[in-house]
RNA sequence: GGGCCUGUAGCUCAGCCGGUUAGAGCGUUCCUCUGAUAAGGGAGAGGUCGUUGGUUCGAGUCCAACCAGGCCCA
């Protein structure tokens, strides 16, 4: 039995669908679990919590950057016996997953939803987020990563059920037996113990697991009610985030802008000049703010009235030309001064100002500047996110004019009931605004005003800023002081401190991940959990409307006990059907008040979505359910995402809920890395043709390529990606290592060769005996999957080089795996592109003669042997990284030769080395010779004598003994790598370079201080060779220097070598060589039949003969030539295994090719014998 | 305005505790090797190390200020 032939072409993206049809059809994954599942005594766990992904569109080549690094480290750690849970996660609720279903739907504003009924909109969700679940299933299958993945079209089919009806009653398959439950109760199910496969955030596990934390949250006293002013979108009816106002939302428009005069109290005919953009915010004024720094001036204007404002926005507000200045003053002079508003007398106003016993006045504001308006900024704090702020900080009251579809609200007089802003169908308010403010004489003047204004990134609206109640967790105060010094009470009142101690508990990688987190912990607000709409965590929260009381329930049992009213709908009802908590059926539930008695209503928000993510590390690890399951899994030993957003998000939740319900840190190391961007470093967008399908760069450039290139990648850095970057990885890598490999099985098949499988103690699968029986064996630990030792037993022939390249494979093991525990891929990959170079270009190569000859003696079985074995451990070594290629040369490599063999290679454990037994003394020597010989090729090349041309010798200037020694003994390799009759050792190198002297600025800087250029300089007149050679000897120099003797020693001086007038040298790295290029009549004849070598086996090639086809050649050829070719016969005929060589020509030749041999042309002709 | 990160060759990036003539890959030009190789090797061209000060015998490296870009928070 031997290996399947294998071509040196290779087709990537067909032999990874080969492998995949192959891993279904073994069931290959699911035997790795059964293995691990019996390993894990001995071996232990490797706990891993996915980061979920929103189940919302096809899977990006962003997306496969990260699960290669989930997949590469759960298969590296299942490499060494450990077991894993196998599952990823699909985030499933909040506004993201709406936003593509109403996209999806046409719809184009929240009133559509609610025509369409909010039971059928959220059905519509859930089945759409089924639907690209099971996409993102096949991606990442494709993507060849392990995990314990539901079937995608049981997926789509449980969609389709979904939206048929969702109470109706199936049986679906589950690993401990059949399911039955309604469609909807299934799909809530999925990922439970009873189902298996990924998790989904809308399960019920999830949904309840959250309203557990909540009510925790609620026993602490961190939850309540707040206000914020948040860009609103009257339209559409709901608050549109900052950050999708950033990505999408700011054009250019024109409005009228107004100068409004603010009398001052107390100061008759005297007023501050304000100016805004937004008119309706007027009715809402409650300060006005100033520069503290600023320079205002007062100003006796043409219409009567002395104004202020800042003198540098004089130009811009006044008009007229008999403006006079009365006086300076700062900004901070007018703090605290009283005004009279425009709008004082709408019932709002008045009620919002006597609550507060507040009155209009001016106050400080550092942001202010003269640049725009009249350096005097009008405050409304319901009405503007800064203005809020600044409310809030001086105690401001709030007049909040809207209602959720821009309507002025009840107490605003005339404006009640009024739209604030323009349609098709009425005219906005900013005239009538305008007139009210001509009739009450505080109007100066209006002018044209275009600026950036936010707009809606769905309908285009124009945003209002609008106060609204949500929902907040309290984060605790901010002391003022270390953190080391507070005291526990302090932190008992503060969840920001009791986080930061579990950040301080995790090991950040890269480290500044640590500083990023720990200032968004010490500088976050509150955290908001409300979000008004429809299809999403329900919030836990029961409001009673009679006395302000809210109460918070903390599971679904809870809810039962409490219900007064409801229950029926949500959870019998009609059908008799449970439903999911989702609404509309949760909304229907009533509860009593815990305070009054009256019945309550659950408030209609649905929770911030980073809550559904943030629960995972305990509702996926069953910790309602199964507490000793969660402790054996919490907390994970690893996540990973990528960094850019998530320290607000994902790794904030997961740290400030595992704070609150555990008492340790949710994940014990982070690896976060970067963004993708296109191949020019620009962002990838859709709309900018730029961006990348996941399904193209799979087909196109193969999974494994595209895994080398994300794992070979500096993480913390933006990954330029794109198809040339593919290319380069794949010529770099992929493509030497299937030569390597294509090479040995050629060539074994050719010989016959097998390794050697005897002596095996595995237990062999029987025929016809499945996996699972054989999983009591395996539970001894059969010696093939024992951690595979260190290969000490060399076979009989093995060589020097042999022995190098199993320690470079042992070394690069052991870097490989100081790399991966460290989290550092690239560090790894880095360690074996070198072990691919070494073992391509240095040891394949120098050891093809011993794979051509035709004797089959000890040397070549040693050559065989060796190979074999190194390929078969880089393999593994390479499996986390490339699965696909890596399976297809073990399938061939090993179980083509013997079936017994694991399986797969993702069954083996990871190569192990001893990291004392290496042969430091070997790598270095072999090292050694290796930069020698490219300087040797570096130095011919600067004489221009080419590789091919013999050259009588080359002398070798090594620094030590020791170096000398080893180069000694691998002279023969080093003459024949840089085609020299003789290598000669030197311990100088004077006559064929010159000296050139340099102070040793390490040693001589410190000790010599402010002396040193002078040194320098002395240094650089003396005669170098005599200096040289004196240092040489062991010999100090004595240097005069300013008066003072300074003695240096051989440390203090280094001493290089320069070529010297037409001598080819070359030197680096403490090495010189030299060649001496001088040509003997012998040496040029002996260069003309190598190139006639060279000639003739590219003809052999041309004419399509096989390797081993000998052949008849005969030559036309000058009188110098001929005379080599007959001197040099023997060695032409062996390497070109020509029969005869005889001048002249045939009739019959098979192929007949003039071609240059050094500089005269020779006619060759060769025919098959 | 605050925090974090980044400015080194055409592009992407190394450059340690400050120390010899600032390196590598890609691209490019030339040369070369090759009966596993779609590869490999060598050489050339290409640098005000973001700017300005400072510390030092010596600064790409340390310090300060500034400039530009990115991310996050206001």
């Amino acid at each position: 039995m031997g290996f399947r032939d294998v071509s040196n072409k290779v087709d990537f993206v067909a032999l990874e669908g080969g492998i995949l049809a192959f891993w279904r059809e073994t069931d290959a994954f699911n035997e790795l679990r059964r293995l691990r599942a019996a390993t894990e005594a001995e071996h232990g766990t490797f706990s891993f919590i996915d980061g979920p992904i929103t189940a919302n569109n096809p899977m990006g080549v962003h997306h496969a950057w990260g699960r290669t690094y989930k997949d590469l480290y759960q298969r590296y750690h299942a490499m060494q016996g450990k077991n894993l849970r196998w599952q990823n996660g699909f985030d499933c609720q909040g506004l993201w997953v709406e936003v593509n279903a109403e996209k999806e739907l046409g719809f184009t504003n929240k009133r559509d939803i609610e025509r369409m009924g909010l039971a059928e909109f959220v059905k519509f969700c859930k089945a759409r987020v089924l639907k690209y679940a099971a996409v993102q299933t096949e991606q990442t299958m494709r993507l060849g990563n392990w995990m314990d993945w539901n079937d995608p079209d049981e997926l789509r089919r449980l969609a389709d059920l979904l939206l048929e009806n969702p109470t109706q009653v199936i049986t679906v398959a589950g690993p401990r037996g059949p399911v039955t439950d309604t469609v909807e109760q299934i799909v809530a199910r999925l990922g439970l113990p009873e189902l298996g496969g990924s998790y989904f955030t809308f399960s019920n596990e999830n949904n309840y697991q959250i309203w557990g934390f909540l009510k925790k949250c609620y026993e602490n006293g961190w939850i309540y009610k707040g206000n914020d002013v948040m860009p609103w979108c009257a339209r559409c009816g709901t608050a549109i985030s900052q950050h999708e106002i950033v990505t999408d939302g700011y054009f250019d428009v024109t409005h009228d802008s107004v100068f409004v005069r603010f009398p001052l109290v107390g100061r008759p005919n005297e007023a501050l000049l304000v100016w805004t953009t937004t008119p309706w915010t007027l009715t809402s004024n409650v300060a006005a703010a100033v520069g503290p720094e600023l320079d205002y001036v007062q100003v006796r204007a043409e219409d009567g009235w002395t104004y202020y404002l800042a003198e540098g926005a004089m130009k811009n507000s006044l008009v007229g030309k008999n403006n006079e200045v009365v006086g300076r003053l700062k900004g901070a002079d007018l703090i605290g001064w009283g005004y009279t508003g425009p709008f004082d007398d709408l019932p709002q106003v008045v009620a919002a100002f006597a609550e507060k016993g507040y009155s209009h006045r001016v106050i400080p504001w550092t942001e202010v500047g003269a640049e725009e308006g009249t350096g005097i900024v009008h405050i409304a704090p319901g009405c503007g996110a800064e203005d809020f702020a600044l409310g809030q900080e001086f105690d401001l009251p709030v007049v909040a004019p809207l209602d959720e579809n821009g309507v002025y609200l009840d107490g605003f007089d005339w404006l009640t009931g009024r739209e604030v802003l323009s349609s098709p169908t009425t005219p906005g308010v900013a005239e009538d605004i305008f007139t009210a403010l001509r009739e009450g004489g505080f109007f100066y003047r209006k002018q044209k005003y275009t600026h950036r204004y936010p707009h809606c990134w769905r309908c285009g609206s124009e945003l209002v800023y609008r106060l609204v109640d949500e929902w907040f967790i309290s984060m605790g105060p901010v002391y003022d002081k270390p953190r080391e010094q507070l005291t526990a009470e302090e932190k008992a009142a503060s969840l920001r401190y009791q986080i930061m101690d579990r950040v301080e508990q995790i090991n950040w990688v890269p480290g500044f991940g640590y500083d990023r987190e720990m200032d968004w912990l010490r500088n976050m607000h509150d955290w908001m959990i409300s979000k008004k709409r429809y299809y999403g965590l329900a919030l836990p929260i029961w409001e009673c409307e009679a006395c302000g009381t809210f109460t918070v329930v903390g599971d679904e049992h809870e809810l039962q006990q409490r219900a007064v009213e409801g229950w029926e709908v949500f959870a019998g009802g009609e059908s008799g059907h449970h439903h999911t908590p989702h609404r509309p059926y949760i909304d229907a539930v009533k509860i009593a008040c815990p305070s009054c008695g009256a019945t309550t209503s659950r408030i209609t928000d649905v929770g911030n979505p980073w809550l559904d993510a943030g629960i995972v590390a305990f509702s996926t690890l069953h910790y309602r359910t199964d507490r000793a399951f969660w402790e054996k899994w919490y907390p994970a030993d690893w996540i990973s995402e990528s960094f850019p957003g998530q320290f607000r998000n994902w790794f904030y939740s997961l740290l400030a809920q595992s704070t609150v319900l555990a008492a340790a840190p949710p994940f014990r190391n982070l690896f976060g890395y970067a963004t993708l961007v296109d191949e020019d470093g620009r962002p990838m967008h859709k709309s900018w043709g730029n961006s990348i399908e996941f399904n193209e760069a799979a087909e196109r450039m193969g999974a494994d390529t595209m895994r080398w290139l994300y794992a070979s990648c500096k993480p913390e850095q933006n990954l330029q990606y794109g198809f040339n970057r593919g290319d380069e990885t794949r010529r770099r890598f992929l493509i030497p290592l299937w030569n390597v490999y294509s090479f040995l099985v050629t060539y074994a098949n050719a010989d016959g060769w097998t390794p050697d499988t005897g002596e095996d103690l595995t237990p062999r699968r029987q025929e016809g005996q499945d996996a699972k029986e054989e999983v009591s064996e395996l539970s001894s630990l059969p010696l093939r999957l024992r951690p595979s030792a260190p290969w000490r037993e060399l076979p009989p022939g093995a060589t020097q080089l042999d022995r190098w390249i199993v320690e470079r494979l042992n070394e690069t093991t052991l870097d490989v795996r100081a790399a991966l525990d460290a989290w550092d891929a690239e560090r790894a990959a880095a360690a074996l592109e070198l072990l691919l170079d070494d073992l391509s270009n240095w040891y394949v190569r120098r050891s093809r003669r011993r794979f051509w000859k035709s004797e089959a003696d000890a040397d070549k079985a040693a050559a065989y042997a060796t190979l074999y074995h190194v390929l078969v451990e880089f393999i593994k070594l390479l499996a986390p990284f490339l699965p696909f290629v890596t399976e297809a040369m073990y399938q061939n490599l090993v179980r083509a030769v013997d079936a017994g063999a694991p399986l797969s290679v993702h069954h083996h454990f990871y190569p192990q080395a001893d990291a004392d037994a290496l042969d430091h003394r070997l790598l270095d020597k072999m090292r050694l010779v290796i930069d020698a010989a490219a300087l040797g090729r570096s130095a011919r090349g600067s004489a221009d004598v080419k590789l091919r041309q013999p050259l009588a010798r080359a002398r070798v200037f090594v620094g030590s003994e020791q170096q000398r020694a080893d180069l000694q003994e691998l002279a023969a390799v080093l003459a024949e790598e840089i085609n020299v009759k003789t290598i000669e050792i030197v311990s100088e190198v004077g006559e064929l370079v010159s000296y050139k002297l340099l102070p040793n600025n390490r040693s001589l800087g410190p000790k010599l201080g402010p002396l040193f250029p002078a040194v320098r300089a002395t240094l650089a007149q003396l005669d170098p060779t005599e200096a040289a050679t004196r240092l040489q000897s062991g010999a100090g120099l004595s240097l005069v220097v300013n008066g003072q003797t300074v003695e240096l020693n051989g440390d203090d001086v280094l001493v290089q070598t320069e070529s010297r007038g037409g001598l080819a040298v070359a030197s680096g790295k403490g090495i010189t060589v030299a060649v001496d290029p001088h040509l003997t009549p012998e040496l040029l004849q002996e260069g003309f039949a190598r190139d006639l070598v060279r000639a003739v086996n590219a003809m052999r090639k041309d004419a399509g003969l096989d390797i081993s086809d000998r052949i008849e050649l005969a030559y036309t050829a000058d009188w110098d030539l001929a005379t080599a070719l007959v001197n040099f016969a023997d060695y032409i005929r062996t390497e070109t295994l020509a029969t005869t060589l005889t001048p002249g020509d045939w009739d019959d030749a098979l192929f007949r090719q003039r071609v240059t041999v050094g500089d005269t042309p020779v006619d060759l002709a060769l025919r098959r014998v």
